[in-house]
DNA sequence: AGATACTATGCAACGAGTTGCAGTGCAAGT
DNA sequence: ACTTGCACTGCAACTCGTTGCATAGTATCT
């Protein structure tokens, strides 16, 4: 359970409204942790009540209202304590790499466009973070900003190792396509 | 939900009861799609009732009695529907990214040792790849070997990509330990 | 006037996944 | 004899997360 966690980081960078948050998610930080709205509304509704943080409502002037919320001294303590305490890496779940094991027991060259398609999307990803680098991260960077950017590296590390591993596997199935039917190379 | 695929390509790699399909989702597999022996037990239930598959009780000889299940014909034929449909990448979770950003606002020093622990598993789990590598794909590889190693590889790379990364991040951890306080470069 | 789409919040029902516990049977140490 | 440990299976209770739907105001297009 961690969801609660990155909503406080998050809204410790910037108060924001649920909906907002949602948007964050599907940028920035949800780069990394991933979360639909209703799930968010969840979990701000139950740090609310335990007095992580506040909300208020600010009447929308030709908007529908929206519900700002920031961080308590309590949830700030709460940061800090989960920050101090060790947190064990998340269990891996990628079903392209079942996929590919099981594509042994069907025809491998139907994974191609998957892969293509996953190639494409990686692509994509790298495209994006390369724009926010340039943007937000050339010149002097503050603390909080060298973080962000360490944090943004680490994406840019992983969508280039994803597309070069796309590009070996996409080479292996397509040899397999050439010499068709055999099962030894 | 696709911890059903899962299972079913770990068993036709080989028909294995609930207990060896744990243990398996501690290497192999698990290092792509964790589970825990209940979640597993659970499913292996449910698949045996849709009739993917079959399970066989054996008298076990000196030793507890298993239940060996093996893929029936229409699990072949799930497992081949579902090679076929495209799968959008999973979302990420990754605790880590989020405590880099909420260093920010607390002891950014903290993260050092967890940062440390982190290289730690990262470097074992290479170094267990690398002897997998060895051990298994030298020389000449079938199919399935190829798309197996081809897997492996992706895991070789990322843990790389992390250790390289832990490296940077750690770089960057005690450069903020050295000129204490300041928040500006 | 009506259709479409976006901002904004949320409920209800369900399914996936975790945690904790419980039991059997064998083997081996002490 | 007694405990510890491992192979093996599973239930029960819970939390986390997803899917689908509901609502309501504003804006824009046709």
């Amino acid at each position: 359970m961690s969801l609660d966690h990155a909503l406080l980081v998050s809204l410790l960078e910037k108060p924001s409204s649920g909906y907002e948050l949602a948007r964050r998610f599907d940028r920035s930080i949800g780069y990394f942790w991933h979360a639909t709205h209703q799930q968010i509304y969840k979990v701000l509704a139950r740090m609310e009540d335990a007095g992580w943080i506040s909300g208020e409502v600010q009447p929308g002037e030709a908007a529908p209202d929206r519900k700002l919320f920031s961080v308590s001294r309590s949830g700030r303590s709460e940061v800090s304590r989960w920050l101090a305490e060790p947190t064990e890496p998340e269990g891996v779940r990628d079903s392209l790499m079942v996929k590919m094991r099981g594509a042994a027991f069907g025809k491998p060259g139907a994974l191609i466009p998957e892969l293509e398609h996953h190639r494409a999307l990686h692509a994509n990803r790298l495209t994006a973070y390369r724009v926010i680098e340039a943007r937000d991260f050339s010149g002097a960077l503050d603390r909080q900003r060298a973080l962000q950017y360490q944090v943004l590296k680490s994406g840019i590390r992983f969508e280039q190792g994803w597309l070069e591993w796309c590009e070996e596997a996409l080479g292996l199935l397509h040899s397999f396509d050439q010499d068709q039917g055999g099962n030894t190379p």
